[in-house]
RNA sequence: CGCGGGGUAGAGCAGUCUGGUAGCUCGUCGGGCUCAUAACCCGGAGGUCGCAGGUUCAAAUCCUGCCCCCGCAACCA
């Protein structure tokens, strides 16, 4: 049997997913069903990336151990798994980075780059300032001194693992410029002139500064980097390297990688770089599709605008939010995600369009033949092109679904549904009805109905599996009815065929009450964090002068700096740079009597110093630079 | 001149590679139907295709210049 290995990034276990993550894995989701639908061996791997710095300091914050932190999120009540198996998701395996098997693994992929000469100890250079047990590149530092403490720095080295990257810089450019291996095909020139032409360095596979990670086995107090660590991920849950898993030889290559659009490179580059030099198979291709954005910008949580599949998952049905994210997005673009988008979507499609077509049909075969068809048929000219269509939709539908486009693949089903809910007032069985004489005819009508439901509605498994399974039940559709090879015929159906009541699947929903409704549950969110109390002392420590703005311009190359030459009362012009340059124009700000936090380091941005921070008022995506009253007396102190 | 994506009807998009009557969904207005989930079907209105030049019998589409939006990078203390 022919197989197929389909992946989707390995998740960062830090914070709960957002619909973001939800896309990506339900994508994948929906082409993994699709090729089991056509009869593939398929695997379909996801899971979790849980090892580095910024999750063994949050364990610290928590408390608690960083194994103990990431269990919670990946296994915990309302974690990953959860949120997989809430969506629906058919993965067959799912691998952790702290799995033993995985560890194992990392260790002999490690050590084997590491003796073939593909891994070299060597010596991370850099200026490093002693009492603060820091690192600074030549670009960090302030008047060549230590940008926190101001102090001198001195040359250091600290040993660490490189990987060659830059001998494998040709090679890695064949493969991207060679046939499809990376799609869509925008993002080849993106990664072609953002870092193969400007020349690829080696990287730095190994830390000190942290102990999180997987030890490298010969050289302790050395952990392993991100790179080798999640992306070999796709081998080691085939049991390269472990005899956990005995499938390496099977699944590999990959067919696909499914990645987001941020992570293309490492999944283009650097992930074919280590094959290579593993001497492995390169996957048959890496997919970076777009992003969700909420008003026309990235979704984050310090916006505060992160969306949770959860809460749309349980109000509108799993199926209707997996359909939605399908249909409303092009693959490999960004698209605008918003609750009123989702509501319209279902409420156009699966409720007017599908939901009515399927509850209009199975009820007028109980109104008129007590839910049983009768044998006798009476085909008319009227249905050839219901009929036609109906044919031909496997083959329309495949092509897209083979190119990653799963919005035209659906576009393409609902546009049969439409003409067969076109088809009944055409034919008009409720007059039929009233003729004896027409039986035969108005069965045609019905059991043609029930046909066109039958094909489109195996099409649409892969994406909404239990609603579909609820409709072929409605229908009185046999699961050998509803395989890849009957969706490409028509007439499968008993000609006496049975249908059954059933609730509505896709119930409409009412819009403004529901709008209503998101946005009161959005509310709570932007709570403000809770932050540790300060003692008096502490807050003495923190010197905020009045200032006066004696010249404000934007800062060349910067779209969110300006720069401030200020009157502090001591005589001395004081420049800071400030990031608000989208909220304030410069020349407005001339004169202006402002507030400033003036003992912080001074600290370099955009190679330009900074001494201190002007204080604004954030509050949501709005943002308010304190200005004073005009006799505010300059060089004054806040007390 | 750092890199990339985009600007087409009120909204969201396709069409641009391969020039030839500007299309889809939603909304809106009018009509039809009564099997159905106030659903379904038909029709109308609504666009100087970001701006300015150029090539051509013909430009949303090809070429040149410019403006604006978004993302990456940098940076936002």
């Amino acid at each position: 049997m022919e197989t197929f290995y389909i992946t989707t990034p390995i998740y960062y276990p830090s914070d709960k997913l957002h619909i973001g993550h939800t896309y990506c894995t339900v994508a994948t989701d929906a082409f993994a069903r699709y090729k089991r639908l056509r009869g593939f061996d398929v695997m379909f791997l996801t899971g979790t990336d849980e090892h580095g710095q910024k999750i063994e300091e949050k364990a610290k914050q928590a408390l608690v151990t960083p194994q103990a932190f990431v269990d919670k999120i990946v296994t915990g009540k309302g974690g990953i798994l959860d949120l997989w198996k809430l969506m629906n998701i058919s993965n067959d395996r799912f691998v952790r980075t702290t799995d033993d098997y995985h560890v194992k693994s990392i260790q002999y992929i490690f050590r084997r780059m590491y003796e073939n000469g593909d891994i070299y100890k060597g010596a991370y250079k850099g200026l490093y300032c002693t009492p603060c047990e820091s690192f600074w590149t030549q670009n960090q530092l302030v008047d060549g001194k230590c940008p926190d403490c101001g102090r001198e720095v001195v040359s250091a080295e600290e040993e660490a693992y490189f990987f060659r990257l830059s001998k494998y810089q040709d090679k890695v450019r064949a493969l991207l410029e060679s046939g499809d291996f990376l799609e869509p095909a925008s993002r080849v020139n993106e990664m072609i002139n953002n870092f193969i032409k400007p020349g690829l360095e080696d990287l730095c596979v190994s830390r000190t500064s942290f102990t999180w990670g997987i030890p490298v086995d010969f050289d302790p107090g050395h952990v392993v980097y991100v790179w080798v660590d999640a992306l070999s991920n796709y081998i080691t849950a085939l049991g390269y390297g472990n005899d956990k898993y005995g499938d390496f030889d099977r699944y590999w290559p990959a067919d696909v990688h499914i990645v987001g659009k941020e992570i293309v490179r490492f999944h283009a580059i650097i992930w074919p770089a280590m094959l290579m030099s593993l001497g492995l198979p390169l996957p048959k291709k890496v997919y970076g599709h777009g992003w969700l954005l909420l008003d026309g910008g990235k979704m984050s949580k310090s916006k505060g605008n992160v969306v949770d599949p959860v809460i749309l998952a349980e109000r509108y049905g799993v199926d209707a939010l997996r359909y939605f994210l399908m249909r409303e997005f092009p693959f490999g673009s960004d698209g605008n995600f918003s609750n009123e988008a989702l509501i319209a979507r279902i409420n156009s499609d699966l409720a007017n369009d599908l939901g009515n077509l399927v509850s209009r049909t199975v009820a007028m075969v109980f109104k008129y033949f007590d839910g049983t068809l009768p044998e006798c048929r009476e085909p008319d000219e009227k249905d050839d092109e219901l009929l036609s269509l109906v044919r031909a939709l496997r083959g329309i539908y495949e092509k897209s679904m083979e190119a990653y486009a799963p919005q035209t693949a659906l576009v393409d089903v609902f546009k049969v549904i439409s003409r067969a809910n076109k088809y009944i007032d055409e034919n008009l069985p409720w007059l039929l009805a009233k003729d004896e004489a027409k039986r035969a005819r108005l069965a045609t009508v019905l059991y043609n109905l029930l046909e066109t439901v039958r094909v489109t509605v195996t099409l649409l498994k892969p994406f909404m599996p239990e609603s579909c399974d609820k409709i072929f039940a409605q229908i009185g559709a046999a699961p050998d009815q509803v395989t890849w090879d009957s969706a490409a015929r028509f007439g499968l159906l008993n000609p006496r065929a049975s249908v059954q009541k059933g609730e509505a699947v896709f119930p409409r929903i009412d819009m403004n009450k529901e709008l209503e409704a998101l946005e009161a549950l959005n509310a709570p969110v932007e709570e403000q964090e809770e932050l540790p109390s300060v003692t008096i002392d502490e807050f003495a420590k923190v010197r905020m002068t009045v200032c006066r703005v004696l010249s404000c311009e934007n800062v060349k190359k910067s779209d969110k700096l300006l720069r401030f030459d200020l009157d502090d009362g001591s005589g001395k012009v004081r420049r800071i740079l400030s990031g608000i340059a989208k909220y304030y124009k410069a020349e407005e700000l001339v004169g202006k009597t402002v507030l400033a936090c003036t003992n912080l380091p001074p600290r370099k941005m955009m190679g330009e110093l900074s001494c201190g921070m002007l204080l604004s008022v954030e509050k949501g995506d709005k943002l308010q630079l304190i200005i004073l009253p005009d006799d505010m007396p300059v060089g004054g102190t806040v007390c």
